[in-house]
DNA sequence: ATATTATTTTACCAACCAGTCAACTATAAG
DNA sequence: CTTATAGTTGACTGGTTGGTAAAATAATAT
């Protein structure tokens, strides 16, 4: 019953673009509205918080994330080194894309809100760790994989390493965005 | 002439210790004076704007981590291994320190102020490019070494390789700060 | 002792911040 | 066609933001 709206999705998209490519605190809930078309009353009808509608684009940046990387790459039948030789090379491509497109290098719109905000927001810290976790995973199975086949030497600690190889695509991105 | 102040230093120090452990937006003027115990006249007699304070105190975070951290152990007679070996260690030690005095992991300040700046403040970016630039080269000349020591392949990059390794340890600095 | 000058202090500004609220309106289901 | 309800609107709040201006004060070099 009653009417039905496309704002919170425009809201949540806009959040992505804009906070993605400045700040969670740079951008204002007032901006985030005029660049949805949506006035500030109906920003607070859908979400409680400015932190909410983060949390919200968090969840939907790593869905379309995975959907559109980490599940196609590694649901596929390449070999591991493949599999990440192929997820660097997309997201090279990805990143300099977005770069032709707004002018500037992004990084990775989960790790910028991981040091913005991990001291300062304990929940939106939790739902980034937990994102983390899930996508560490994606690299562990693949390593147990490549142990099993022989590809990688059974001393090897496919947790360490998976977090290990996350840590540094994070960096990576760092080092990207600031040069 | 005229009296002399200890604003400035305190001013900078605040900023390193503020900024440090949340973030430039989440730190205001009013904030960094009252931590100080300077009025916010005294502030813009001293530094233009917030920007100016903010890249004196990179300068001094980055001047304390080459006196405490980089002079010490990459000026010393180690091997390249344990230059590499001890830095990891001494990170570690600093991190798990602050952690016990303030209660949180903050990672690399540094680090923490690139991802938040990079694509908003120019001149904040361009500083903390020339840093990295300089902290890479620390890496780079031991490199070299280890490869005319015969440690490392000559077919090593010692360029993209330092590079590698400042990722590396920026990305680990962001998972912690995350974890 | 005084003139000079660096520093401090207070009061102030307009713009912006996240968030509130009540009146209003369109629509989907009965 | 009505009615319940979801969505929209605009005006508003109190507090904070970075930054300013000018008078007051203290110390130093002469």
């Amino acid at each position: 019953m009653g009417r039905t709206s496309t704002a919170k999705e425009k809201l949540i998209s806009s959040a992505i673009e804009l906070i993605g490519t400045r700040s969670y605190n740079a951008v204002g809930v007032q901006e985030l509205c005029d660049h949805s078309g949506v006035k500030k009353g109906s920003f607070y009808h859908f979400f409680p918080s400015k932190r909410d509608l983060t949390l919200e684009a968090l969840d939907a940046m790593w869905n379309m994330f995975k959907k559109q990387m980490l599940d196609p790459i590694f649901n596929s039948d390449m070999s591991a080194v493949d599999k990440f030789n192929s997820l660097i090379t997309k997201s090279y491509e990805h990143q300099s894309l977005t770069k032709d497109c707004i002018g500037c290098v992004t990084g990775c719109g989960i790790g910028n809100l991981a040091l913005e905000l991990s001291t300062q927001d304990e929940i939106i810290r939790q739902k980034i760790e937990q994102i983390f976790e899930e996508w560490a995973q994606y690299f562990e199975d693949v390593i147990v994989d490549a142990i099993n086949d022989g590809y990688l030497s059974v001393d090897t600690d496919p947790r360490c390493t998976s977090q290990a190889i996350l840590a540094y695509m994070e960096g990576i991105a760092l080092m990207g965005k600031t040069f």
